[in-house]
This record gives structure tokens, C-alpha cells and sequence, in this order.
RNA sequence: GGAGGUGUGGCCGAGUGGACAAAGGCAGCAGACUGUAAAUCUGCCGGCGUAAGCCUACGGUGGUUCGAAUCCACCCGCCUCCA
């Protein structure tokens, strides 16, 4: 059986580590932590690497500490930012904690007997700190050479914005969580993105001066989509995890619509499938890419995982139904219950007398900015209303065009879906 | 405080009095081809309007002019040099 660093290694997840990484988690029993960012009231796919990173440690018998950043997030990372950051509120920290807190439960074991995970928040230390007291204690180790030398501040610094003396400041905060972590929870190690290695070892650097202790960094790939594109991002925005704001249908569709060339690498990713199963998959990937198995496990297994096997269960029927027949095979009823998963608009039934533009209706369902693009869409052939292609820019809709009087289909290119629902009828 | 430069559409970046809703590139959207993939090719890419056209837009505010992104004044931001 591979050791929780020979797994992380052949998932391709490390990227870079302190020398003796290896043979201290050899040793067993760690505790390591990484810090999230409370900036929104859910993580989002982009933070689903480091989550699972730290299911894996937790499996492998290793002790998590999640660190949510109400401290830090008051302060904002300049590391990889073009602009200073937008103070969050103290206010605003404390209600995004609730809702990360209960989305990192999917992954991990709190409750574990040997090695529960634990969450701590360091504004309970970093707000509370003496500001003189900090200056010796910590920025004496410090040389601002150092600082300066830090990649994320020289961009900054080369930048027109520039950076601000709050935000220079942060490598020391992390740093200082660090110590703080080690002192109270015994933690070795610290975790992050390849984005972060600079303020980790910067920690570790810290520890191994002021307790001559080793402290240690091991940290993963940044994700990247081989065209390109963010990882994570949609022209919706980002894919959430809470399914208030990424449905599970369109969470599902995001992994679906995977990068062929980055398909097996995120199944090591982002499941919890072993060797023999994604040489498997890769191998059926290969054979028959158009069969796009790979794609599946992969969205059936993150999906599952995050949202559930009943949504994910509806979110596979849902594509399944708009993905595959003709919409007007299906009744109304049946297309409704998959409402809860696609996006949809509700239309009183008023707004159908004598006619509703089909433009207008593409403005207020969301699925074009304006009615100019809405007739551009039109012109390019990329418009479909219960899946018939619509030609013409200037037609109207009446309540024929719903099934059953009261459900429509409006598909915007290949794949962008939208339901369309008249309020008062049946339910 | 002084001198010079610079600020253009989501981003980069041309444009120095009319032909400018503003070149070009990137990003984005759509079509074709496929496999709900990639690459490629094609079209689109401020708003309203069937249209003529109207409105909004080139850091801000005023002004010159028949007409300004382009000229002038002042203001604001950023950059460089000097003190």
C-alpha cells in the first residue's frame, strides 16, 4: 500500500516540499493545517483540491487543522493579486465561517476518535494581539529584504496600484499562524497551493528560529484547464459548492464538460478513486474518447461527493432529458421535476397575453444581456425553443408554444439550458 | 514643490479635429465539424429600435469649434526625473 506522500506524489499533487516531509509523515500521528479564505459564504471548486488534500491526510491517519482566515481575511492576501484587496467585515467573516464550516463536513471527520479534524479561526489570535508585542516578538525575525524579495509583493510593487502597507504585512500573519498552530496544536506542517509556498516556508522559518523545532511545506499544483481557462470559472462565474449558488445540475455539467486533456489528472484530483481505477478509466478514455466514461466518473463521483446521491441522481436525469430526445416527447409534469436542478424563470400568466417577444423573454430569463444580443443570437442560428432552432429575431410566443400549456425549453447553443415555467397552473 | 509623461471598450493596445461605437490582439458568445471535448474555420461582440435613426461611451468638469477620443483650461489617478 502507498504512504499518504506516495499517493499524494503519483495523484500529481505535489508540486513542491521541505526536505523530510516524507519521513516525518512516515512517522504518523501529524497534525497539519490549511488556511482558507473566508471571503465568500462557500468555497468553490478552485478550493476543492486542498479540501481533499486534507481528506487524504486525514485518511492516512494524520490530524487536520482547518485554519479559516477571520483574521487574515480582514487583511487580504496580495499574493497572486493584481489589485488591493476589498476589506471584508468583521461581520461579514464570521457568517462565511458558518457556511464553510458545514461544506468542509462533507469531506472531513470531525468526530474521528484518533484524529478528528479540527477548525480554529485566527481572529481569535490575530485580532487580539498587542500591536507592540507583535513588532518584537514577530517582526523582529523579519528583515524587509526578505519581504520585498517575495514574488507576489515585487509584482505589486512593479504594478500600478502598488500595495498597501496592510497587505505587505500579511506574509507575517501567516507566518505567525503558523507559530501560533504549532504552539497550541503540535502541527508540523503546513499545506496550500503552490501560490503559497513563500509565506509558508516563511512559518516554517519562523517556528525553526524561535523553537528550534522543523517545521514543514508541502504544497500542491496550482489547477489549470489545458486550454487555458481558470480552473473552476464559467461564464456564469465560479462553480460553488453551495447549491444556492452552483446548482448540483450545473455543478455536475461543469465537470462533465472537462478538458479531455485534463480529465484523468483531476480524477486524481478530485476522487476518491485508486490506481487500478483510473488506469481503467484512462485506458477506456483512450480507446473511446467519444464515450467520455472518464468525464462521467468524474462528475458522478464530485457531485455525488458534494451535493448528494439524489441531486446527483437528478442532475444525471436532467441532462440526460435535455441532453438526449426531443423535448416535446416529454410531458410537462416530467419536465418540471427537473426544475429544481436547471435554471428557470417563472412567468405569470399575464405576460403571455397577445404575445411575448422571444427576445424579451431572453432578457429576463437571463440567458442574454440584452435584446440586441438576443437578436444576434437569433441571427447565428443559436437560439432553440423546445429544441426547434428559431429563425426568426421578431417571434412571438403564446401559450401553444408551452407544453401542456405551461412548461418551454429555451436552449442557447449546444448546451445552455433554460426552462421556462407559466405560474398558476397545475403544480 | 518643480519638469515631463500617461489615463481609450472585460483586458492589452492603436487612434492626435470629421470617414470613430473607435484599428489590431486576447477573452467571450454563436455557427460549421465532432463526442455536451480540443483544435480549426466562419460570423458576432455598447444600449434601444423592424428600420431610418436615437442614446450612452475614450479619467472628471467646463470651454473652443458647424463638428472633439483627438484642441484649450482646471481637477483627479498613475509613472519617471529633479528638489
Amino acid at each position: 500500500m502507498l504512504s499518504v506522500f506516495q499517493d499524494l506524489e503519483w495523484r500529481g499533487l505535489v508540486y513542491d516540499a521541505s526536505e523530510g516531509v516524507e519521513d516525518h509523515l512516515a512517522g504518523g500521528g501529524r497534525s497539519f493545517y490549511i488556511g482558507f479564505d473566508p471571503s465568500a459564504r462557500s468555497l468553490h471548486v478552485g478550493s476543492l483540491l486542498q479540501i481533499f488534500n486534507m481528506a487524504r491526510m486525514q485518511r492516512f491517519g494524520h490530524t487536520p487543522i482547518v485554519l479559516a482566515g477571520g483574521g487574515t481575511g480582514l487583511i487580504g492576501d496580495p499574493t497572486g493579486k493584481a489589485k488591493e484587496r476589498q476589506l471584508l467585515t468583521t461581520e461579514q467573516v464570521a457568517e462565511n465561517l458558518v457556511g464553510i464550516k458545514k461544506q468542509l463536513g462533507l469531506f472531513l471527520d470531525f468526530d474521528s476518535r484518533e484524529n478528528p479534524a479540527r477548525m480554529v479561526d485566527n481572529g481569535d489570535w490575530l485580532t487580539t494581539i498587542p500591536l507592540v508585542e507583535f513588532l518584537r516578538d514577530i517582526g523582529k525575525h523579519f528583515t524587509v529584504n526578505y519581504m520585498l524579495a517575495k514574488e507576489g509583493v515585487q509584482r505589486r510593487l512593479e504594478g500600478e496600484d502598488g500595495i498597501s502597507y496592510t497587505e505587505f504585512t500579511y506574509l507575517l500573519l501567516q507566518s505567525y499562524d503558523f507559530l501560533v498552530l504549532h504552539d497550541r496544536h503540535d502541527c508540523s506542517l503546513q499545506m496550500g497551493g503552490s501560490d503559497q509556498w513563500g509565506n509558508i516556508t516563511a512559518g516554517a522559518e519562523l517556528i525553526r528560529r524561535l523553537r528550534r523545532k522543523k517545521a514543514y511545506a508541502l504544497v500542491s499544483p496550482l489547477v489549470m484547464t489545458s486550454s487555458g481557462v481558470k480552473f473552476g470559472k464559467t461564464e456564469a462565474g465560479a462553480v460553488w459548492l453551495d447549491a444556492e449558488l452552483t446548482s448540483p445540475y450545473r455543478f455536475y455539467q461543469y465537470w462533465l464538460g472537462t478538458d479531455d486533456r485534463d480529465v484523468i489528472k483531476y480524477l486524481k484530483y478530485f476522487t476518491w478513486l485508486d490506481r487500478d481505477e483510473i488506469g481503467e478509466l484512462e485506458t477506456a478514455h483512450q480507446a473511446a474518447p467519444e464515450k467520455r466514461e472518464a468525464h462521467h466518473a468524474l462528475a458522478r463521483d464530485v457531485t455525488e461527493r458534494v451535493h448528494g446521491p439524489t441531486a446527483l441522481e437528478r442532475a444525471e436525469r436532467s441532462s440526460r432529458v435535455l441532453f438526449g430526445a426531443e423535448i416535446s416527447d416529454f410531458a410537462s409534469a416530467e419536465i418540471r421535476e427537473i426544475f429544481g436542478d436547471v435554471p428557470s424563470t417563472e412567468l405569470a400568466p399575464a405576460a403571455l397575453d397577445g404575445g411575448l417577444q422571444v427576445t424579451e423573454l431572453m432578457v429576463t430569463s437571463g440567458l442574454t444581456p440584452s435584446k440586441g444580443a438576443a437578436k444576434r443570437l437569433i441571427r447565428d442560428g443559436g437560439l432553440y425553443v423546445n429544441n426547434l432552432r428559431v429563425r426568426d429575431e421578431r417571434a412571438a410566443l403564446s401559450a401553444d408554444d408551452f407544453l401542456e400549456g405551461s412548461v418551454l425549453v429555451l436552449r442557447k447553443g449546444q448546451k445552455h439550458y433554460h426552462l421556462v415555467t407559466v405560474a398558476g397552473e397545475s403544480s
